[in-house]
DNA sequence: CCCTGTCAAGTCACG
DNA sequence: CGTGACTTGACAGGG
C-alpha cells in the first residue's frame, strides 16, 4: 500500500505554476514548464525521503497543453528531463496518477466538448508516455454530466470510450462522484468497457446504493486487471462544520485509522487533504 | 506591497 | 436567471 498527496507540496516550489492565457508567449510557456518539471523532480525526491510513493502529477505541469495557442513541441524540447523524471519514478517504485479537471466530459452532448476533452486526455497520455511509464500510471476522470437522463448519459460514455485512441484508453480510469454517478453506476460502465473504477470514501458517503465501504471496495477491486496495477483509492474527510463534500484542512488521525481498518483490499491511497504533505507523512506512519 | 477578483474549458444545485 | 462548487490554487491588476 502506497500513500500520496495530490499535486502540490506546500514546502517546495509549486509543481503546478501557471499563467493567464492573455499573457501567453512561447518564452513564458517554456519557462513555466521548466519550472514545473524542476519542481516535480524536487517533490519526488522529497516523497522518496518520506516514503510517500503514490503521486498525482498536476495537470498544470504543462499549461494550456491542449489549447490551440500552444504550439511548442514540449515533448521534444524537454525529452531528456521527462525521461529522467520517469527513471526516478520507476527506480523508486512510485505509483503515478493524473486527474484532469471537470471540463473533461467524454459523455457530453455537444460533440465539440467531447473533442476538446479527448484533446485534453491526449496530452495527459502523451505526458505519461514521455515519462516512459507503463499502464499502471492512470488518468482519472469522472463519468461526466447526466443531462436529465442517466441511462443515455452512460450509453454515451460507453460509446465514446470505444472510440478513444488506445494511448488514452489503456490509461483511463473513472471515479464515482458525490452527486451523479455512484459506485453501482460505475460498475455498469465497467461491465461494458472494462474500465477500472477508483473508490472515494467521501463520495461514497455522500452517494451510495446501500452497500458498505468494504462491499464497494471489494466490488471495485475486480475492475483492476494486472496491467492496471492494484486499485487506486481517494481518501478525504468532510471538513467539520463546513458545506457537505468540502475537504478537511488536515488529517484526522482517528478518522483515518478507522478508514484504514475498513479497507479490505490492497490498494494505493491518495489523500485529498488540503494541507498536503504533513498529513500524508502522518498517514504513512499510521499504516 | 497587499488585496481580491478572476482565471480555457462544463454541469448541476441552489437562491 | 445568476452564482458557487467542483481535487483548488494562484495570477495579475488595482489600491
Amino acid at each position: 500500500m502506497r500513500i500520496g498527496y495530490a499535486c502540490l507540496n506546500r514546502s517546495l516550489p509549486s509543481a503546478g505554476k501557471t499563467f493567464r492565457l492573455a499573457s501567453y508567449s512561447e518564452a513564458k510557456f517554456r519557462e513555466t514548464v521548466q519550472h514545473n518539471l524542476d519542481a516535480l523532480q524536487q517533490l519526488l525526491e522529497f516523497n522518496v525521503e518520506h516514503n510517500l510513493l503514490f503521486h498525482r502529477i498536476s495537470s498544470n505541469t504543462i499549461p494550456f497543453a491542449s489549447h490551440p495557442i500552444q504550439t511548442v513541441d514540449w515533448q521534444e524540447e524537454f525529452a531528456e528531463q521527462l525521461s529522467s523524471i520517469g527513471t526516478c519514478i520507476k527506480n523508486n517504485g512510485f505509483r503515478i496518477s493524473m486527474h484532469p479537471d471537470q471540463f473533461v466530459l467524454i459523455n457530453a452532448k455537444d460533440p465539440k466538448i467531447v473533442e476538446k476533452s479527448i484533446g485534453d486526455l491526449s496530452w495527459h497520455a502523451d505526458f505519461l508516455d514521455a515519462l516512459g511509464l507503463d499502464t499502471t500510471a492512470k488518468i482519472q476522470i469522472h463519468v461526466g454530466g447526466v443531462y436529465g437522463d442517466k441511462e443515455a448519459a452512460i450509453a454515451r460514455f460507453v460509446h465514446e470510450h470505444k472510440r478513444l485512441p488506445s494511448k488514452i484508453q489503456r490509461r483511463l480510469a473513472i471515479e464515482h462522484d458525490d452527486r451523479l454517478f455512484s459506485v453501482r453506476d460505475c460498475m455498469v460502465i465497467h461491465k461494458q468497457t472494462g474500465i477500472p473504477v477508483i473508490f472515494d470514501n467521501l463520495h461514497h458517503e455522500c452517494l451510495h446504493n446501500g452497500e458498505t465501504q468494504e462491499e464497494a471496495m471489494q466490488q471495485l477491486a475486480i475492475t483492476w486487471k494486472k496491467e492496471d496495477g492494484i486499485p487506486l483509492v481517494d481518501y478525504s474527510m468532510q471538513a467539520p462544520g463546513e458545506r457537505v463534500g468540502k475537504h478537511a484542512q488536515t488529517l484526522d488521525d482517528k478518522h483515518f485509522t478507522t478508514f484504514i481498518k475498513h479497507v479490505p483490499i490492497d490498494c494505493d491511497i491518495m489523500l485529498e487533504i488540503k494541507d498536503k504533505e504533513p498529513s500524508a507523512i502522518r498517514a504513512k506512519a499510521l499504516c
